[in-house]
DNA sequence: TTTGTTTCTGTAACCGGTTACCAACTAGCT
DNA sequence: AGCTAGTTGGTAACCGGTTACAGAAACAAA
């Protein structure tokens, strides 16, 4: 392990020199610059990170808190923080909650003094809990939560108005008995995109209380909730669910019974995760940009990083859109500019 | 920011006290580890692990260096190595290579002093270059790699027998005429799939130079293939893609053009991505654990770091298993035990 | 009381870099 | 030559912890 001061040594010059040579400082001369690169590539030297860091109060790190590394969700925003963290010469130290909520104070203490900075999605975890956890002195920008009363810049997505969007198109397309699969109860996203079916549901179609049956975001939940449909005989000639695992279950159940998608009962789903496009026939949904959301979070932080105040935008809030496709008699199969693009170094 | 120097005052001991009634060693008085564990509360005091790691010469972390993050592949990589580092309360710190062989070198001379060890998945990196970049004093293991020449342990994925019983099976099937679109000339992966195609075509259907076509590993280039199957009338009744994603833009396309799966053709992929089992006709394919390519290489690593040899299993290789799908006239529709599992906190 | 043993605590060096501050040297000028 | 201004490079302190070593305190034995 070679240290600067091997280096020094074999350039014949002092540490200080040595280290100014190697960070390109001015007051430098020629030769003795060359000198100590020659000596830096004879012992084939690297500078210690860990070291560097600690005098220079600066890691070049982002912590990234998740609660989970299960599926595409996951995987999309880190993508998107990677994509302008590498930019920025930023590495991404990984922490993972593994859903414990417990877990999440576990997680944000062992950053202290790795990074700089924090992007955190507690899901779960209440706010005033949270910011017990969090260090006021390390920058922290939330990932899909709506830090309400906590005045931390964080990035969510617009649940309650994409939900409300895509009642509304349900209900323009002919519905009147439209059914809504909610996610987990305690989770926040779940509960805006009910709120968000329940308020257009009573707005747009004045009916006051909407049929809503119980999910859990997974496959097996939409499969569930379609046998109700089925063998309990609910008037529906839409569903609209909560996300697009439940809907992808629900589509499979339904066919499995006889019933025609979108003929006798249009579904839709929320994300559009990849499978969406590739279903027979296609799932409309709402799209979320998922990587952007971590891109977004990643770009508010350098700026706080920068020293930069982030005002107004210290809030933001994506816009998913709406996709229609087969499932609502939008579209048939899969659309020419729907392609997923293509996937590097996948073998 | 406090310190370990403020924690000691305040407890009115000194730091070397402080430091160890905080790591719980053995010589310390209860009153005086009390004192100390008090002043800790009250200061709210979270050690510096920048600091810790640089005299303890362990960093509790490891480098994970992949290619590029884009799609499931990595995701399910990056989750099997977390699965089993978090167990051992291992960090994970991701660097990403971008694509770029060049940006290797330097995504792993920044990992010095960040990590204790590295996990490196260098597909397109030629074995002579990648020995230079390492550190030999840095535990490493290689994902997805078959280190050949080099003597460092890695974990890898066979692909060779994987395509050969798939092409085997294929032909058990009846296929007389085997198609195959192949992936990145460069790309090793790729490589050995086509190597294990042409093997079994050779000595189980005594056919010298079976037909291969080009392809990229992209959904367009499996569509590409699927329009010079059909315009060029290349006589074939069945085709198998070297992952399948290809698979994927072959079969929408063959659909488009009237060619019946698996009636006309049958179609076989790589991988058992997600998506595959969804497909209708569901997709045949050879089902990889990526997981558990990250996770074994995890535990490798781990075993080194804790000084153990690994001996015969420095190398191990992962058999892909067979999965008969619709496309191959094996089953019909999602089969019972193969719902995805409950995604986590996925909204 | 003195000595030996054990147990606890403090001082200071160290991990491997960065950098403030100062000394020495060069060059330019009177 | 003598003096100042401007460079260049060295010494040493520092980042925030850990830990070897030594010294102090407590207690038992002689």
């Amino acid at each position: 392990m070679t240290t600067l001061r091997d280096v020094a040594r074999e350039a014949g010059v002092s540490v200080a020199t040595a280290s100014r040579a190697i960070n390109g400082h001015s007051n430098v001369t020629a030769p003795t610059k060359a000198a100590v690169l020659a000596a830096v590539k004879k012992l084939n030297f690297v500078p210690h990170s860990g070291a560097r860091s600690l005098t220079r109060r600066k890691t070049d790190t982002v912590g990234v808190i998740l609660p989970d590394l299960f599926g595409e969700f996951f995987s999309e925003i880190i993508r998107g923080i990677d994509l302008v963290a590498h930019e920025s010469g930023m590495h991404l130290l990984l922490g993972n909650m593994h859903g414990s909520t417990h877990e999440t104070a576990a997680a944000i203490a062992a950053m202290r003094g790795r990074v700089d900075g924090l992007l955190v999605m507690p899901p779960d975890v209440k706010p005033e809990l949270l910011s017990g956890y969090l260090d006021p002195a390390l920058p922290t920008v939330l990932l899909n939560y709506d830090a309400g009363s906590l005045d931390l810049p964080f990035v969510a997505v617009d649940n309650y108005h994409g939900a409300y969007a895509m009642t509304e198109a349900l209900l323009e397309r002919g519905a009147r008995q439209v059914v809504h699969i909610a996610g987990p109860k305690h989770n926040r996203d779940a509960r805006d995109r009910q709120r968000g079916f329940a308020d257009a549901m009573a707005k747009i179609a004045k009916v006051r209380s909407p049929a809503i049956l119980p999910g859990d975001f997974s496959e097996e939940s939409g499969a569930q909730a379609a046998r109700l449909l089925v063998q309990g005989r609910l008037p529906a000639d839409a569903v609209f669910a909560a996300n697009d695992q439940m809907a992808v279950g629900l589509i499979a159940e339904l066919a499995g019974s006889g019933v025609s998608v979108p003929g006798d009962i249009m579904v839709a789903g929320f994300d559009d995760i990849p499978l969406a496009r590739h279903l027979n026939p296609s799932l409309s949904t709402m799209q979320v940009k998922i990587d952007r959301l971590g891109s977004t979070a990643m770009m508010m932080l350098l700026r706080i990083l920068r020293g930069e105040t982030l005002g107004a935008t210290s809030a933001t809030i994506l816009t998913p859109t709406l996709v229609a496709r087969g499932t609502t008699g939008g579209a048939v199969g899969v659309a020419a500019n729907e392609k997923t693009p293509v996937v590097g170094a996948r073998p």
